[in-house]
DNA sequence: CATGGGTCCTGAGTGC
DNA sequence: TGCACTCAGGACCCAT
């Protein structure tokens, strides 16, 4: 659940709150969780005594710099990271916790137990994930054209491509939905089908709904919380996401939920058609012409 | 290579 | 009230 607009408010607020801590000890009481190394004793042994210099975010990964390593992790579904008191009493399914030398402590929480962490030298040691990821949304050489040229010629349905992280980095379920409600292509459309000019108001669309959801703090639909246990604040300006059932805010159509990509979908009929649906006006022009 | 479906995991929700 | 079942989905794994 935690997208680009998440993981972003979740690095801003970890910033604030961790940079210049030096870790006293660490400790792993869900190994699984530790990917890289493959001991988990090892990646706390390797922390101990390293000062965080930074929090870094690409895609849905965040990059916490603690020289000479960088430790990426990755929320999943549900991972929270929350700065305590030692004193404070703990939350369960804390799986992970950093503990800092002036007697605070980081802690990780992931109730799905899906999150991963990787403790790297470089980028060429990170997971997979990270080194194939796509551009960053709002890389000003992400053009139209560029952009364009990355989702065309692929036959999947729009949807499962801008999901896809090595096509474009951070989009997750909720904002590929209100992305493509915002830019009116139905999301069963092939990518394929999706002309230069859509794409253009789509990748203006994805960074439109990106920009406000990172200013509200994220969307807190089921669980997320960022570094100081508060909820974000856009879910309540979602458009489709789970609103199936209501009342589009545009033409007042029924929201519908569909299943695209294997992920729970939602559309506007009306404004955003039918994947196969050809345009009237397509034929009026033909007429015309 | 591209695509789609299964898998991991737990808690909330649903129906009988 | 209790219990079985379904659903939620990011990234990875594998079959086609």
């Amino acid at each position: 659940m935690p997208e680009l607009p998440e993981v972003e408010t979740v690095r801003r607020s970890l910033e604030a709150l961790i940079v210049g801590k030096t870790m006293a000890s660490v400790e792993v009481r869900l190994a699984r969780i530790i990917r890289t190394p493959p001991d988990a004793a090892a990646f706390a042994a390797l922390l101990t005594g390293c000062r965080v210099e930074a929090v870094r975010r690409r895609g849905k990964y965040l990059l916490f710099e603690v020289p000479p390593w960088t430790l990426v992790s990755h929320l999943r579904m549900e991972g929270q990271y929350r700065l305590a008191s030692a004193l404070e009493p703990e939350s369960p399914h804390t799986h992970v916790v950093f503990h800092f030398t002036d007697g605070t402590e980081l802690r990780y929480r992931d109730v799905r137990q899906f999150g991963t962490m990787d403790l790297v030298r470089d980028l060429a040691e990170a997971p997979e994930g990270l080194r194939t990821l796509g551009p960053e949304p709002f890389d000003p050489l992400l053009t139209a054209a560029a952009f364009y040229g990355r989702i065309h010629g692929r036959q999947a349905p729009i949807k499962a491509v801008l999901l896809d992280q090595t096509c474009l980095a951070g989009l997750g379920n909720i904002y590929v939905d209100e992305a493509l409600f915002a830019a009116r292509i139905h999301p069963q459309r092939p990518a394929d089908r999706v002309t230069k000019r859509e794409a253009s108001v789509l990748l203006h669309e994805i960074r439109e709904v990106l920009t406000r959801a990172i200013e509200a703090g994220g969307s807190s639909v089921r669980t997320y919380v960022n570094g100081y246990g508060r909820h974000g604040g856009f879910q309540v300006e979602l458009s489709v996401y789970g609103r199936e059932g209501q009342p589009c805010r545009v033409c007042g159509t029924e929201i519908l939920k569909l299943r695209v990509a294997g992920r729970g979908t939602h559309v506007c009929p009306t404004c955003q058609g039918r994947p196969k649906q050809r345009r009237r006006r397509r034929k009026t022009a033909r007429q015309g012409a």
